[in-house]
DNA sequence: CTTTTCGTATACGCCACCGTATAAAATGGA
DNA sequence: TCCATTTTATACGGTGGCGTATACGAAAAG
């Protein structure tokens, strides 16, 4: 049974262990925790569990790894990528909001992380490295326009909130859509100048609450 | 074996659907759906599955009726409650987020279904109806105070997400407890006025600028 | 063209869980 | 007290999952 890779080196047949980790994690995003079980990776991989041994020692070397994957995934790779293409602090925001949120892929990982995370303690340290780093970037725009770092870090708490509890919550809207009442929210939290008032950026709002530009 | 009830008629020495229901979100609430297993919820009630099928049809006809009993219980239970004990709106709405999500009780429930709710659309359509429910009370008390209905409805989201988002969310907050910023997101969202801004209708901007249904 | 190596298929024992069948208590009533 | 009903314990077959052992087969090394 003969399979090949498109890229790199030609003869390459064997199932590495990115395969299983990617594959783990997309399980993961679709039926939580308990689906990712050997044999079903395998199975959706095309093969059977007999090479899964080799490259990992058991389930939990799996898992862990696929959090490792996770972490740097969700931390450095966004914020690299954030740092490199530069841009003011707003924009840094809204990239970091759609590089996480809006993706089919991050997305629903972090929110099955997140039910892992209420159930074990080393999960939820991990969550808690990536949420305070999250935390990090809001305070460092939210502190751009207000001025009382009480708020701030009540504003950067609303705005992280509603950005998971958004996909946790089942309620309607009336005749309005979600998203509109997404992007009112945003208003409150990011355009509203406190006190002091101003302006305000109101694209900006637009943009963190999440409209789907799709970036490079 | 003997075992007997306090309660109620004397001689009962069964174990009533209700203890099965009961132990089942205990145990929903604690491990998730998965660790909702007949013969655990039997080792914990001190019995042998074997009386479970005189009382159930199978596995799903108790999750069916641990949701019936969950949803009665956060919506009928604490709504009637509420409006017997009546008092002003900003009460009313303290006493329903004490009830439903300072319970040791109710609220592990509720993050466990939330989970549930993303993989199965039936439970997603309990959960809308109650979570519709919890919504129309805090549009009530937000009316109260603030004019603009997309307002209205922006706060009320920004608080749901909150209730629920809290729960999820775990990154630390310096010197500061989470106690603490939570009180001043309070602040924001219920006792800020909301100073009838001059800015006016901001969603119907949105909705002019043509905002996607259905957004990210 | 061998030989080594490594991923894989297959088969195995084990355990947890489901749902069924049946027999042994225990209860409530006659 | 004795019977009928209800509830439970026990045993069973079936499934799915884990981790191990072993043999097959294809690539890479000699």
């Amino acid at each position: 049974m003969r399979r090949s890779e498109v890229g790199h080196i030609v003869g390459a047949t064997r199932t590495p262990r990115d395969r299983w980790i990617e594959e783990g994690l997309r399980v993961l995003a679709e039926g939580g925790l308990d689906a990712v079980r050997v044999e079903v990776l395998a199975k959706r991989l095309g093969v059977t569990k007999g090479g899964f041994y080799g490259s990992f020692a058991d389930r939990d070397a799996l898992l862990e790894e696929m959090l490792d994957a996770w972490e740097r995934e969700s931390t450095d790779e966004v914020i690299d990528r954030i740092e490199r293409e530069g841009g003011d602090p707003k924009t840094k925001i809204h990239r970091a909001g759609v590089l996480t949120f809006s993706s089919d892929r991050l997305l629903p990982i972090d929110l099955a992380v997140r039910d892992w995370a209420r159930r074990d303690e080393a999960v939820a340290g991990r969550l808690r490295r990536v949420d305070n780093r999250r935390m990090a970037l809001l305070r460092e725009l939210i502190g751009t326009f207000c001025s009382d770092p009480d708020e701030v870090e009540a504003r950067s708490m609303l705005a992280f909130c509603v950005a998971i509890g958004e996909h946790f919550l089942a309620a309607d809207h009336g005749d309005r859509t979600r998203a509109q009442v997404l992007a009112r929210a945003a208003d409150l939290l990011l355009d509203r100048p406190g006190a002091d008032r101003a302006g305000a950026d109101r694209a900006g709002a637009d943009r963190a609450a999440g409209r789907p530009p799709e970036g490079p």
